[in-house]
DNA sequence: AATAAAAAAGACCGAACGGTCTAAAAAAGA
DNA sequence: TCTTTTTTAGACCGTTCGGTCTTTTTTATT
């Protein structure tokens, strides 16, 4: 890795918890220059544009998101045990893994109408993220460990929706309440359907 | 309502679309001007700040939206008509009540590590929406239309985050299944509960 | 129709924006 | 160690930002 790699990683880290909370309109370029102790040349000579480096964060944040998850679901043996700690993972709304929470919901309904770029970026995620679900479904129905009668493809559909949802509501109201009655109605569905 | 007023209100409407679809700091005076076909001094008689207005588009949005859904709703008469209702309201992706979408979702995931007075305001209107969910339920509830062991609570919770992370993945895969499904899935539910 | 009051226009302001460029500093290769 | 290449600093640029103020136009009152 050479040293511009190594500055262009840096910059991209440092940035990514500001553009997460404050997006990427509400984010300047004088906030990374704050955040990184760098004058605006030094930042310029690693990306050609605000816009490339604000995909570049939202690139980086999604990838963190995934191998966090990723990382962790190896531990785990059953694909009971996997859902529960993709669950508790993202339940996390006092600590989330990049600072200002998912950046799937972050950045997705900022750029949905505005930044073709990013919500391509963002789309991919949550297609990465249904993928990975189905398929520990997928093997848990394979294995006996889940009913063979239960719609994975929906439960899929509908974990990911609640989890935003609901950190979504715990956000705004500063109460993880509601996320900590998702999570239960999660695992309570995932636990009726286990043989 | 005088001249003075009706403006406020002209001004409030037009701009609605802009910030609920390019966000609070995305959206600029220069927008509004266009949307409105005013020049800056007009716009500044009836709002002294950016801000100002922004929360008052925000309270409109918010509440154009509650109206919608609740002036519907009385022409129904079950329960399960109700949420039925309340759920293909919300699911409409393509022509939404707003143009942009949710704003409870757009807005609070924009406001609520920057912006205070915004997020106290989807702080209530989430509030406002499980409290209408709930008192639906309960209704319900009372009227032998649904089982009594149907924890209504959770499920006002569960029904509003699986519409928000619907609309979310809806809008960003530029597809509806995701929101097709998730009304599905509510309306089997609520079914499943009906006596 | 004349007049008083309200509302709108648009030139103007300083600050902050994204971005450029050259000179200095630091790192790498010989 | 000396030289060449890469990297960084920061002054600078034009534009756009939110916001002000005075003049003009419109509206309401008599």
């Amino acid at each position: 890795m050479t040293k511009a790699e190594r500055t262009r990683q840096f910059i991209i880290e440092q940035s990514a918890p500001v553009f997460n909370t404050k997006g990427v309109a509400g984010t300047a370029m004088s906030d990374v220059m704050q955040v990184t102790k760098m004058a605006k040349g030094g930042l310029y000579g690693h990306f050609e544009s605000k816009e490339e480096l604000s995909c570049a964060v939202v690139d980086y944040c999604l990838k963190t998101m995934s191998d966090s998850i990723s990382s962790g679901l190896n531990r785990k043996k059953t694909a009971r045990e996997k859902l529960f700690y993709f669950i508790d993972h993202f339940a996390r709304v006092d600590k989330p893994i990049i600072e200002g929470g998912c950046p799937m919901l972050n950045f997705g309904s900022e750029a949905d109408d505005t930044n073709p770029a990013i919500k391509e970026r963002v789309n991919k995620g949550i297609k990465d993220s249904q993928a990975l679900l189905s398929s520990i479904l997928a093997c848990g129905q394979a294995n006996n460990e889940f009913k063979s009668d239960w719609q994975i493809e929906d439960f899929a559909v509908k974990m990911f929706a609640m989890l935003e949802g609901g950190m979504l509501m715990a956000k705004v109201a500063d109460d993880n309440m509601a996320m900590k009655k998702i999570s239960k109605m999660l695992k309570d569905e995932i636990t009726a359907h286990t043989i």
